[in-house]
DNA sequence: GATGAATGAGCGTTCATTCAT
DNA sequence: GATGAATGAACGCTCATTCAT
């Protein structure tokens, strides 16, 4: 354990500095900006030392996009963990607004991996939106007779990729115009007018 | 004039083919085949030819773009006009249909377009987009107090972009799974719902 | 055809260029010197354009490899063809003292061809060598009952890469100790000895 | 002195690791597999270890060459010790016997040696050729006369590179369509008819 | 002695764009 | 207007070698 802590540090420094970096060029400068040479650059490495820690350019790529995400899963788990007493409509205005906050924080960053993601061709629905929208099943699943829902899977979907996109776009484009509270507003009524959440 | 004539249709006829392969490419290849040469080699004239008539292959995509917002505005347009005397829950409906009709057409097409306008990074909203809003805006107005709407241009914006959203994440992920019936009952809903136009 | 004329010449000057590179430098700085930079740098044009013309660094070599063969075979039949009559023992002397000339006018480059067919690992029997086995099969034949040959193809196959591998030996190793006339008896002995010619 | 021998042994046993590790990559992966990381991957060391014991990478190649050639050596003088008394032809025979199994047994180890060697361009004759081609000068010395060899060194350098260039070709594309047995003869034909051991 | 992270020149290849014809 | 050969910076990636620990 102690002899092999300096390499391991030293690794995790080096990796850290990679994923910081390639998350610093895709923020900052954009999915065109993102490659491997300048990753090293940035980081203040040599490409070898890149290949050294990941596969291929598209690993790295993964390795970005997983820890947003995971943090993103922690975060929503988190709350709604914190939550659980709420009524759904609450629980919905908590997640949106929560959302927002992260969408806000890293725009260009979700930009530049939605970019990036849509070069490479990959478009199946990744582990985190489905862990999500399983949540969202649970939270719907006790009122699916009285809100009338037929395919709770469909619902979820729906609900899900409803506020997802919604506060994509209002981030872009809403919030500049209507102001943060207001497009936050927005979404929530979306969201609980279409599931009928407020009528739980 | 007389001379230039067949000269206008002779370009003409070399935008079109240039715009079309384009168009196929993207279609039937990817953003990642998409490149110059091929265009040429699909249109069937020279590179050299292309810069005749685009300044470079921004502009190209920039025309498919616009060639495809026509389109869809116009179907848009003449639908809406078509059911002007509709109730806007009907009106809804008919436009959800025509959106995932025209989605799932030119899916792959679509996605080839998202992939280089992201590259790209103009995110701005394009012409096409207002205009839609607009007309939405025009549907909502007339309701807009017994509706609840606070800020007409905001539900607008909203409503747009929910159906438009939905309507592709339903082409992609969820007509597969719920079959075309049902996927596209779920965005009217949402859409009804969201604006409370069942109450209207 | 007269408009096709200049772009041809201008090509197949370009192509030429390249092989001509090629060539040069698989024969004077060796396998390892061989790369697509370096050919464009000493063909005089940029590699982009050694891609207009080449699909691939395999492709060049591969032209270069044909370009020898073609040149090979062409020489072995002509003199095939002008010795028809004569006995077998003297058709052998003679094809000798051809495939030494030509060995050791282009030594270095086909040492460098092997090596590079050696990295890629390509070791199937070449057209080439099929053929001109084909004509050594045709030459044992008629006498194939007297010299007690139990399979002709075995016979030609060994004749050939018997009469190949000295001659590459004796240019390489041979000829700076024994000289060229000694050399060449020595291939010719070895040959007619084996198929048992001088007693025919 | 004693504290040393430990250190000798487990450097006796890296040493051999390396080699190990050298030869089974050539052998099973091929030359464009073998690389420097990779051998102390295999050997289960680390790169710094291996430039410990090898000054750079050809030395390792030369060390596995120098190792088979060892053998091979050793093998063919045992064998012709055992064979004090035949005759000529019969030792020939028994060579190339000898050869061909050894070159079976290792096609793909040779293979990959040979093309490192021709990629470095180390042409020489190596001097386990030199030993063996001694021997066989040892064997046609007593019937040099007899045989109407002019010169010993050539008559020995020729039969050397009949038997082994031919060993080499018929493991490679021979036996698979003439089987081991006619090959094997073919070969000592060529061998016995070329130096003329059967009138021995 | 041993380690293995780090190096960086160099590879094969692509493609938006230009310009002489 | 039309051509298409030519350009060359830039890409993702490899690997023999070094050296601080």
């Amino acid at each position: 354990m102690i002899r092999r802590a300096p390499c391991q540090t030293r690794s995790r420094r080096t990796v850290d500095r990679i994923v910081d970096a390639a998350r610093a060029i895709l923020a900052e400068e954009g999915a065109s900006a993102f490659n491997t040479n300048r990753i090293a650059g940035v980081a203040g490495i040599s490409v070898g030392s890149v290949y050294e820690y990941f596969p291929d350019k598209d690993a790295i790529i993964d390795r970005v996009s997983d820890d947003i995400a995971e943090k993103e899963i922690k975060a929503v788990l988190s709350l709604l963990r914190a939550r659980a007493g709420d009524s759904p409509a609450k629980v919905v205005e908590a997640v949106v607004g929560l959302l927002l906050d992260l969408y806000r924080e890293h725009l260009s960053l979700y930009r530049g991996l939605r970019t990036i993601r849509a070069v490479r061709e990959s478009v199946g629905t990744r582990p985190a939106e489905r862990l999500v929208m399983e949540e969202i099943r649970k939270l719907l699943a006790p009122h699916a007779r009285k809100l009338g829902i037929r395919d709770l899977d469909l619902a979820s979907f729906t609900l899900f990729h409803l506020v997802e996109s919604l506060a994509f776009q209002m981030i872009e484009h809403g919030e500049d115009r209507w102001g943060k509270k207001m497009c936050r507003a927005e979404i929530v009524r979306a969201a609980v007018q279409y599931a009928g959440l407020d009528r739980v």
